[in-house]
RNA sequence: GGUGAUGUAGCUCAGCUGGUUAGAGCGCGGCAUUCAUAAUGCUGAGGUCGGUGGUUCAAGUCCACCCAUCACCA
């Protein structure tokens, strides 16, 4: 990287507009923000937009579940996000929201060059189509049979518990999602983009430096199995932008998600006064890089250049994919609290504080974060608060007592100060290449130096020495220059604290071509904490708070717990209930299939005899914690055929899937074989 | 099922093209210190480097297979 200017794009990915933002998506977006607002403090010209994903399906339906216009849902989730992102000390220029007038009209544009330069095909395709409500389904809106190991109630694309990937019509009796009816296979036409016109210059692209190496290596797949048509269409109803000269087809929400970006940044330019084609021409010298998760690869890297050179228009610089966000070690869950929404954070906590910890674990590959709540804590507390911060509150007592709140004019060990500042070309290239655990790495290891000047030095010790005043005055202000120095590294990573450090020091500390120059013979402000140390309780708070979110009871969160509520079944008989032969069972044996995602093995006592269950409870239990309990299953269910065995009936558990998934227990007294009625 | 990534001390990570007793920070134990938001300094105890087999004079570092986790399969 040269020092010349540089003028910078950046984008987080869109986040849908029917949920909360979580912290998760805060993993991404902070990681985004650190690095422009690293490029700014270095000089460059560096915008940060982006934008709600807004268009799909699941918009449409939830809209409908509310019984509210899709705009007006929209609206409301866009403020909220824009609320979260700025508490947490986003730094963004833009945000805006797929369902724009710009975005029309620059998917449009887009589109039709594509048309007219020949990419588009048009061809007829079957899919399955829900006659009840009058749509076609999208993969995920179809349950059924998995066609390969006959689980049943499985994704229309793909198997949770063998793993294999199929066509939704494969599916043995497929149910639709919306109306649990019975799909018909029916007929429509689609429109496609030729992707394999773009083969060699996708090749390209990719062997440009754009992307990281294990995202190439995975993208090498794609070219040894040749490259598909992209199917770009949706039948109406969708809730999208309509294809020009279509009356019902409507863009695939991936068209318009990335053009997002690009809309996004237009509205900016329009704001700014910025000259929009001199970012997105093809022969721009302006630079646009992509912060995404590891999941959309696929859509940034193949089809996202693929429009962009199909119209004629530039191509990312570079997209950058990131892991997943666990806690604990596991997968986000609501039920263990730690699905973490950005709001329920902040109600308790500093941003600065998962900032940190974010910056201290991110290194530039796709490897899984771990938000470790112990970690989280001992962390943060030892770095930035027993480290850092410590380095300005042990030095500005003196300064403010014993010399008027000035600086001295001298720097006692101006070498020490200058190994601070060179650390800078090591700091900077680790920022740039996104290794913020290193560049993290490298600022403590400072720190620490510093905090051992000053025991050398022993201030306290010296003041009460007979003509060591002076030298005291210098040690003092020789830490107060490297605290700075230190602040201004962590500035891009700790925006609220620097603010504060600025306040302190009566200085800018955002700038890092600003520390050459000591702070020597200045006025400073009393220090006050610039910020404390997290307390355990108030992470506590926020797992108990994210455990309250699911409550039904608590309307506010509603949004999209609602739309996940089942509608009521159709009515039924107390003779068609029982049929329906319920008993208490004893999980005498769990153990967990290893060929099944899904399933575990249950061996029930129920009293007269014992069964044997597949349940596809294994995503939420350990099988050493069911060993015991009470549960109730349905006993007369025809013995149904799996991979694994035969499953002789079914137990009863609710709730979604995943980690959300709660088996019945009866209350204290009952016994195995009881029946349930 | 296929593909890619990851797997090193309790936790988080370094270990470049294979080469002496595997490094750091956090946490933990001991000592010192009190300027500081119980912060700091010194010091100590912790690892057969996911497993098995192989190549090599020599492997955490290369190869094969296996296991676990995450993601993708348009």
């Amino acid at each position: 990287m040269t020092d010349k200017n540089r003028q910078i794009l950046v984008t987080s990915a869109l986040p849908y507009a029917n949920g909360a933002i979580h912290l998760g998506h805060m993993l991404e977006y902070i990681q985004t923000d650190i690095w422009a607002r690293f490029q700014r403090s270095n000089g460059h010209e560096c915008y940060f937009a982006w934008a709600d994903d807004a268009h799909g399906t699941p918009v449409m339906l939830w809209a409908r579940a509310e019984g509210k216009s899709p705009e007006e849902l929209i609206d409301m989730m866009n403020e909220e996000h824009k609320k979260d992102f700025r508490d947490f000390g986003i730094s963004f220029d833009n945000y805006s929201s797929t369902h724009s007038d710009y975005n029309r009209e620059l998917v449009e544009k887009i589109y039709t060059r594509l048309d007219e330069n020949g990419y588009i095909e048009r061809r007829n395709i079957n899919q399955l189509y829900d006659q009840e409500e009058g749509m076609f389904l999208p993969d995920r809106f179809i349950r059924g049979t998995c066609p390969k190991c006959r689980t049943e109630d499985q994704y229309g694309d793909s198997c949770e518990a063998c793993g294999s990937t199929y066509s939704p019509t494969d599916l043995i009796d497929p149910r639709s999602a919306v109306t649990g009816s019975a799909p018909i296979i029916k007929e429509s036409e689609h429109y496609f983009v030729r992707l394999v016109d773009f083969e060699d210059a996708l090749k390209d692209w990719m062997a440009s430096g754009a992307l990281q190496p294990e995202i190439q290596n995975k993208l090498q797949e794609w070219f040894t199995d040749g490259l598909r048509d992209w199917d770009i269409s949706r039948d109406a109803p969708y809730f999208g932008f309509r294809i020009p000269g279509t009356e019902d087809k409507y863009f695939y929400v991936w068209v318009d998600a990335p053009v997002g970006y690009m809309a996004s940044f237009r509205e900016l330019c329009e704001r700014e006064g910025l000259d929009f084609n001199a970012w997105w021409d093809k022969d721009s010298t302006t630079e646009i890089h992509h912060f995404i998760g590891k999941d959309i690869v696929y859509f940034h890297t193949l089809f996202w250049p693929a429009m962009l050179m199909g119209a004629g228009l530039r191509t990312p610089t570079a997209v950058y994919a990131h892991g997943f966000l666990t806690v604990d070690g596991a997968k986000m869950s609501k039920s263990r609290g730690t699905f973490i929404r950005a709001r329920t954070y902040l109600d308790h906590l500093h941003p600065d504080y998962i900032r940190y910890y974010f910056a201290a674990r991110l290194g530039p590959g796709t490897a899984d974060i771990d938000l470790n709540l112990e970690d989280f804590v001992q962390r943060v507390n030892s770095d930035v608060v027993g480290k850092v911060v410590n380095i300005a509150s042990r030095c500005a007592g003196f300064i403010q007592r014993r010399f008027e709140g000035k600086l001295s004019g001298t720097l006692p060990r101006p070498d020490l100060y200058d190994s601070f500042i060179s650390a800078r070309v090591d700091i900077a290239a680790d920022f740039e290449g996104r290794n913020y655990q290193s560049a993290i790495r490298r600022i403590m290891t400072l720190a620490d130096e510093a905090n051992r000047y000053i025991d050398e030095e022993k201030p306290w010790q010296q003041i009460k020495e007979e003509g060591r005043e002076t030298h005291v005055h210098d040690v003092c202000t020789q830490g107060i220059n490297l605290f700075r120095v230190l602040m201004t590294y962590l500035a891009p990573v700790l925006p609220f604290t620097a603010e504060r450090t600025g306040a302190f020091l009566r200085l800018d500390v955002s700038d890092w071509r600003t520390i050459d120059m000591p702070m020597l013979d200045v006025s400073i402000n009393a220090f006050q904490p610039l910020l404390t140390r997290v307390d355990p309780l108030k992470v506590n708070r926020v797992i108990e708070d994210s455990k309250e979110s699911l409550q039904p009871a608590d309307s506010e969160e509603g949004a999209d717990s609602k739309t996940s509520i089942e509608a009521l079944a159709d009515e039924i008989t107390i003779d068609d209930f029982s049929k329906v032969d319920l008993r208490i069972a004893r999980i005498v044996a769990a153990e967990s299939i290893p060929e099944a995602n899904k399933l575990l093995k249950l061996t029930l006592d129920i009293g007269s005899e014992t069964r044997t269950v597949f349940a596809g409870i294994k995503s939420a239990y350990d099988p050493a914690e069911l060993e015991g309990r009470l549960t109730v299953m349905v006993a007369n269910l025809k013995p149904r055929k799996m991979r694994f065995g035969t499953s002789e009936g079914m137990v009863l558990a609710a709730g979604p899937g995943g980690t959300d998934l709660y088996i019945l227990e009866p209350g204290d007294g009952a016994t195995p074989g009881m029946r349930v009625t």
